[in-house]
RNA sequence: GUACCCGUAGCUCAGCUGGAUAGAGCGUCUGGCUACGGACCAGAAGGUCGUAGGUUCGAAUCCUAUCGGGUACGCCA
C-alpha cells in the first residue's frame, strides 16, 4: 500500500486537481513527531482562498474516512498524516523478507540498454587513485542500473592511442628486454617511459622515431602492432587484478584505437550539414552561439582529435547497442568537451545526442600538492588498497584473532573501505586523499555498516525462532523500530534518485542511515527476549529485514558483507 | 578576460523539484559492556548556511550582484 498515492487520490477528489499534482504536494515531515507524511496547505489557500490552518481542520475532517492511518492532524497550516505503525511495520518487513534480494528491484529499465564509459585505464600505465572515482562510480551506476532492470555495457575506454606508444616502442626496442616486461609488467614500461624522456633531452632526434613508430601502428605495420598489442596485453593482465579485486568486469576493452577507422561518417556528416568551417588550416565546428570556443575536428595536418573520436564512439555505441542513454564518467576538468562535442551531434542532427550524459565528478589530490604522474606524487590503486587490507587484517587479529577465513574478510572489509570512502560524497566534491581518513574503520565508513550486516546475522544465528509463521507486531511499537522501518522502506526510492541523478552517494548514506537506526534499535532494545514466539520473531524479522538491505545496498555500490567479521 | 563548478559546525560533508525546530561523521570533553558482537551507543560543546539585495505566506535551496576557492578555454587526451 502506498501511502502518498492514497492520500493523493483523496486530495485530488476534494480539490480537483491531477493526482500527480497533489501527489508533488506531498513530503515527508523532517521529525517524526510531525507525522509521516504531511501535506502544507499554504499553496491552497490562493485557490481556496482561505486561510492555511483554516484548509488544513477543514480536510482533517475529510480525510477522516480514509484508512491506514492511526492519527491525521492539522497543524499550523500542514495536515500531518501518521501512519498505522502496526500495519506499515508488517508490510514493510514481509515484503522485505518475501523478496529477499529482489527488495528494492524494479522494471522500469525492461528493455532498455545504457552504456556506462568508465574507468579508462591507459595502456602501459598503473591505475592510480585518479582512476577510483570513475571506476567505483562507473561501476556502482552499472550495478544501480542493472538492479532497475536496465541491460548494460560496460566499456573500458582504454587509452590506447597517441605518439607516447611510438615512443614505448622506441625505448622498448632500444633498452627494452621482453622477459623484464613480462616480470614487471607496467612498473617496466613505465621505468621505459621515463629511460625515453631522459633520453630524448640530449637526441631529439628520438622524437622522430617515436612518430614514425606511432605511424607505423597506425598503418597496422605487423612489427609495431605485435609490440603494441603485447604491451595491451601486459597492461590488462595486471590492471586486471585490481579490477578483480573490486569485484569489476567489464564487458568490453574497445579504446580509442579502436575508432580510428570510425571517424569518417562523422567528418562528412559535419560537412554535408555544412558545420564544419575552415579556421586557421584547422577545421572547427563554430559554437559561439552556445557561448562556447569552437570543437575543433581536423588538425592543419588532417589528423582527428579527441572529441572527433569521442563522436565516432558515440556513433558506434547507438548504431551498436542502441542505448537509451550513453554515460561517461570522467573527471568534471572534461566538462567542456563533452559539453562541446554533445553540441556537435545535436547540431549534426542526431537527436539521441540528449541522451548522452557526462557523469562527471571531482579531483583527487593529494595532501602534499596535486598529483601528478611525473613527480611520481601519485599513490598507486593497488597499493592503497593493499594498505587497507593490511589495516583490515590487523584489526581482525586484535578484535577476533579465532574468526575463519580471515583472508577473505579482510579483502572485504579493507577493499569495502576504500570504494566506500569513494561513494560517500557527491561526486562533484573534490578529494584530498588521506591516509588516516581513507584507512579509518570508525563513524561513516564501510567496516561499520558491514558490522552492522555482521552484528544481525549473527543474531539472527543465535536464535532458534524461525521467520515463518505468526509476527506480533506490537513487539515494534517503539520509536527506535519505527524510524528502523521507515528507513529501510525508503531504500526503494533511494535507489531510484540515485539512479536518475547519476549519484551512488544516495544510497552509500542511505546504508549508514539504516545501520545508525538499527545500531540504536539493538542498543535500546532486546531483540531475542523471554516473551513471546510471536513477538521474538517479529523483532527478528527487522533484524532479517535490516540485514538484507544493507547487504543489498551494499552490492549495490561494489562492497560485500561479511557474516562474520 | 570568458564560461562552468564549489562555498553549510574546528575538519569532512548531508540537506530531494523552496516548507515547520538546518542534520551526520571525524576531532574535543563526559558517560555506558553481569543479557543478542564496544569496528557500538548516549550526552555536551560547536552555526550571521561566504556577503548584500530581490522574489515568496515561507529561502541553505530560486534570481541578481559581489567576495573567496577550483576547473576549463584550437590543433594533447
Amino acid at each position: 500500500m502506498d501511502y502518498k498515492k492514497v492520500i493523493a487520490e483523496k486530495l485530488s477528489q476534494i480539490a480537483g486537481m491531477e493526482s500527480n499534482e497533489s501527489l508533488e504536494m506531498l513530503e515527508t515531515p523532517q521529525y517524526s513527531e510531525m507525522g509521516d507524511i504531511a501535506l502544507p496547505c499554504f499553496k491552497l489557500s490562493r485557490t481556496m482562498r482561505k486561510a492555511p490552518n483554516i484548509i488544513a481542520d477543514e480536510l482533517k475532517e475529510a480525510f477522516k474516512d480514509v484508512s491506514g492511518f492511526s492519527k491525521i492532524e492539522s497543524l499550523k497550516g500542514y495536515l500531518n498524516f501518521y501512519v498505522d505503525k502496526l500495519a506499515f511495520a508488517k508490510q514493510t518487513l514481509t515484503e522485505i523478507i518475501e523478496l529477499g534480494d529482489k527488495y528494492g528491484t524494479s522494471e522500469e529499465g525492461l528493455g532498455k540498454t545504457i552504456c556506462i564509459d568508465y574507468s579508462s585505464v591507459n595502456v602501459a600505465k598503473p591505475l592510480h587513485m585518479g582512476h577510483l572515482s570513475t571506476t567505483v562510480i562507473g561501476h556502482a551506476l552499472y550495478q544501480i542500473y542493472e538492479f532497475l532492470g536496465y541491460n548494460c555495457v560496460g566499456i573500458n575506454h582504454l587509452g590506447d592511442y597517441g605518439t607516447q606508444f611510438g615512443t614505448l616502442i622506441v625505448a622498448y626496442e632500444k633498452w627494452g628486454d621482453k622477459d623484464a616486461v613480462e616480470k614487471n609488467g607496467i612498473a617496466e614500461l613505465t621505468r621505459l617511459y621515463v629511460k625515453y624522456y631522459d633520453e630524448e633531452e640530449s637526441h631529439p632526434e628520438l622524437a622522430d622515431e617515436a612518430r614514425l613508430w606511432f605511424k607505423k601502428i597506425e598503418d597496422k605495420d605487423s612489427e609495431a602492432l605485435e609490440l603494441f598489442n603485447w604491451f595491451q596485453e601486459i597492461t590488462l593482465k595486471e590492471v586486471n587484478q585490481t579490477y578483480a579485486l573490486l569485484g569489476i568486469e567489464f564487458d568490453y576493452y574497445t579504446g580509442e584505437s579502436f575508432y580510428t577507422d570510425k571517424m569518417q561518417p562523422v567528418v562528412d556528416r559535419l560537412e554535408e550539414t555544412k558545420l564544419l568551417v575552415k579556421d586557421q588550416g584547422a577545421k572547427v565546428v563554430r559554437l559561439d552561439e552556445y557561448d562556447m570556443p569552437p570543437c575543433i575536428i581536423l588538425r592543419q595536418d588532417g589528423a582527428s582529435l579527441y572529441a572527433t573520436r569521442d563522436m565516432a564512439a558515440a556513433l558506434y555505441r547507438k548504431q551498436t547497442f542502441e542505448f537509451t542513454q550513453c554515460l561517461y564518467v570522467t573527471a568534471y576538468q572534461q566538462d567542456l568537451h563533452f559539453r562541446q562535442f554533445f553540441k556537435v551531434l545535436e547540431l549534426a542532427g542526431y537527436e539521441w545526442s540528449q541522451d548522452l550524459v557526462h557523469v562527471n565528478y571531482g579531483m583527487v589530490s593529494m595532501e602534499d600538492g596535486s598529483m601528478s604522474t611525473r613527480k611520481g606524487r601519485v599513490a598507486l590503486l593497488k597499493e592503497v588498497l593493499n594498505k587497507a587490507l593490511e589495516k583490515a587484517n590487523d584489526i581482525i587479529e586484535e578484535k577476533n584473532p579465532d574468526l575463519e577465513n580471515k583472508e577473505d574478510i579482510a579483502r572485504m572489509v579493507g577493499v569495502g573501505a576504500i570504494v566506500f570512502s569513494a561513494l560517500k560524497n557527491n561526486r562533484i566534491k573534490d578529494i584530498v586523499f588521506s591516509w588516516d581518513s581513507a584507512l579509518n574503520f570508525e563513524g561513516e565508513t564501510a567496516p561499520y555498516v558491514q558490522y552492522t550486516h555482521a552484528r544481525a546475522t549473527s543474531v539472527l544465528e543465535k536464535s532458534e525462532i524461525s521467520l515463518i509463521g505468526e509476527a506480533d507486531y506490537t513487539a515494534l511499537e517503539n520509536e527506535d523500530a519505527a524510524a528502523l522501518i521507515t528507513s529501510l522502506s525508503e531504500f526503494r526510492e533511494i535507489v531510484k534518485s540515485a539512479a536518475r541523478r547519476y549519484e551512488p552517494s544516495m544510497i552509500t548514506r542511505h546504508i549508514v542511515d539504516m545501520a545508525q537506526k538499527f545500531n540504536k534499535y539493538y542498543f535500546e532494545h532486546r531483540i531475542i527476549d523471554n516473551d513471546s514466539a510471536e513477538k521474538n520473531r517479529a523483532r527478528l524479522m527487522l533484524a532479517a529485514a535490516t540485514k538484507q538491505v544493507i547487504k543489498t545496498g551494499l552490492n549495490l555500490i561494489g562492497i560485500e558483507s561479511p557474516n562474520k567479521m
